[in-house]
DNA sequence: CTTTTTTGCACAATCGATGGTGCAATGACT
DNA sequence: AGTCATTGCACCATCGATTGTGCAAAAAAG
């Protein structure tokens, strides 16, 4: 608190301001200095300058020195989406509970662009990487291999890493079951009264028409090809396919299946320019939880995935430094209509 | 891409490799061989075996020399909010687009959390900060001080550093004359049927419910102090507010003003636990944007604030290198009722 | 064919921390 | 008192880049 100096002070300021040398202050400041024999007087001295004059490591200098850099990376789609900004909170919190820090980064799912940000994120020496939706898993493994950096895929597997993925498919099967309950409730339903919009040609897409066709068979005896409608990630390209439908049927189907929240943002875009009564009696299933998206104005089912629980066992699978290419399923929730779960904000403690 | 070694190469492997010195390697590299004449051939000669084996320059080393890193870190309360989230989205691009590395991170409104995060990463060097939202932007102004470290404010000012907010009273009086129109709409709004939730003792509230107050007694004549509910930023504690005036009143206000997105969530825990007609005629002001807040079963008027502008701005006061703590002001722009906003996501190509 | 200028590059110090090694002083033990 | 073990610490190379400086060789000038 009493430093006077404008510049960061350093082990070599903290050496002869105490009269030790620099590689006895680095001891003491990093902790190793009982496996050093330093004297516990000498530690106490060093450490009560140190605190004097608001000491910190320059992490830079001891990333250079030891090869590691206390940073451990996530790289995400995209930020703005409440299913990955609350992995990017778990994943904060974790990380820093571990104490390293958080480098969280998105890469717009493009694979170019997802390689090139985790070349970036190698020249820091980032010790560790989550790999959580990318639409090039192996080619950013490839990348993460060859600097060799420990990774994992969350929630879009690779072939060549360990992967920690939703069961998509027996999500995809209870969200299914649920709408169609809930359809019934008012009358019989024909397969093509149900849809499914959104998604693209990748793993957790697959899997969860699977699980939608599977029930779907099951209940309403059949799926006909066309009420499988994926329209990739993006809003815009849902909201023309709801259009799309709309011209073609003058109302929307019955009930359907959204693949994700940013698909269910396409169809915000499709009703902001219909009146109310275009979808006064759908019913929605959204794989993905949103809080404003459970209160919509019709029955919104939704899946909750359980990020944090895949951010913990990608840390287990990296501590215990198994790099085979497993995958591993965590099990999504289904959350009702109308239900306000609580996340990771409710941890603070917000005072006044 | 043809590299047989497993580690990284580094200038002193390329400078065996073409014979040319260190410094020479890492002139040519680092694009200032030019300033140092460096023979075009030799330059590219130096480049070549870079591309071939996949050369890229340890951060660390470069920014312990330069005592620069290329990290530009934005500190947050929160990532899981679609506010916050945009903002890091195009924080992001932006300091892509300047060929650094964004560094985006959360303290959980907590004051020492809030120091103790910017120091973390005032050890890693990072050559620049904003502070969004920041519960104490002063406390953290005075450890970036210390660090000679060039910093902005944003959304919440601070007293010490240039800050970059928005409109608050405006933006406030704009939601506010929003959601009384409407109300009257349907009939005579009396002063106690207008309520303000949320917030806290800082900056932006106050200013919101400045704009509010105005407004309203503007409008209606008067504003009771009971119908200001400042209940922090938690959901939690919001859902209480809601609680307690609907066991008092056996109702909800007629149309309330909610001081932000985080606080709206807290409306829809209300919901949860009751049934819908409880709330079938509300009219709601929230002073955020969210895409699915905006269609939520009753009319949602929505503040957006323009994050963009703001991150735009942060950039030019730090480039300007004006230190002064002036406050600069961004207007917010009022979102009718189920309206969808196109986001920073709309800039992806969606292939497929 | 000198002298001066320019070109092209190598050398070496430096950034701040880490960790292996070595050595003096102290204490224990015979 | 002499030997040996232990304690407590200093020294120094090292991580990979940057940058000021110096010096040959080549080119231009005289």
């Amino acid at each position: 608190m009493t430093d006077i100096s404008k510049k960061k002070a350093t082990i070599y300021d903290l050496s002869i301001l105490s009269g030790a040398s620099p590689s006895t202050v680095s001891a003491v400041l990093n902790g190793s200095w009982r496996k050093r024999r330093i004297k516990e007087a000498t530690a106490q001295l060093i450490q009560n300058l140190a605190n004097e004059h608001g000491y910190t490591a320059n992490l830079q200098a001891r990333g250079l020195r030891s090869s590691r850099s206390g940073l451990v990376g996530l790289l995400l789609p995209v930020h703005d989406n409440r299913y990955f900004s609350s992995m990017a909170q778990s994943f904060e919190a974790q990380v820093r509970s571990r104490g390293q820090c958080p480098l969280v980064v998105s890469a717009c799912r493009d694979p170019e662009e997802e390689r090139q940000v985790v070349e970036t994120l190698i020249s820091y020496s980032i010790d560790e990487l989550f790999i959580a939706g990318a639409t090039d898993p192996d080619g950013v493994h490839k990348v993460c291999e060859k600097a060799g950096l420990k990774h994992v895929n969350i929630d879009l597997p690779g072939t060549l890493a360990p992967s920690i993925i939703s069961d998509n498919c027996e999500g995809a099967r209870m969200l299914t079951q649920a709408i169609i309950e809930r359809a019934q409730e008012d009358g019989p339903l024909s397969p093509d009264d149900l849809y499914l919009f959104g998604g693209r040609n990748d793993h957790a897409s697959h899997e969860r028409i699977r699980g939608f066709r599977d029930v779907k068979r099951a209940l309403l005896g059949a799926d006909p090809d066309v009420c499988i409608q994926p329209t990739g990630y993006s809003p815009a390209m849902t909201a023309r396919a709801f259009e799309t439908f709309y011209e073609g049927h003058g109302k929307l189907p019955r009930a359907f299946f959204v693949n994700s929240s940013i698909n269910l943002e396409g169809l915000m875009r499709f009703l902001a320019l219909h009146p109310h009564e275009t979808f006064a009696d759908i019913i929605v299933g959204c794989y993905d939880y949103d809080p404003f998206g459970s209160f919509l104005p019709f029955p919104v089912f939704m899946i909750r995935q359980d990020s944090e629980a895949m951010i913990t066992k990608g840390f287990a699978i990296l501590d215990a430094d198994r790099g085979a290419p497993i995958t591993h399923l965590v099990r999504p929730t289904l959350v009702p209509p109308r239900t306000a779960l609580t996340g990771p904000l409710d941890a603070l403690k917000d005072i006044e």
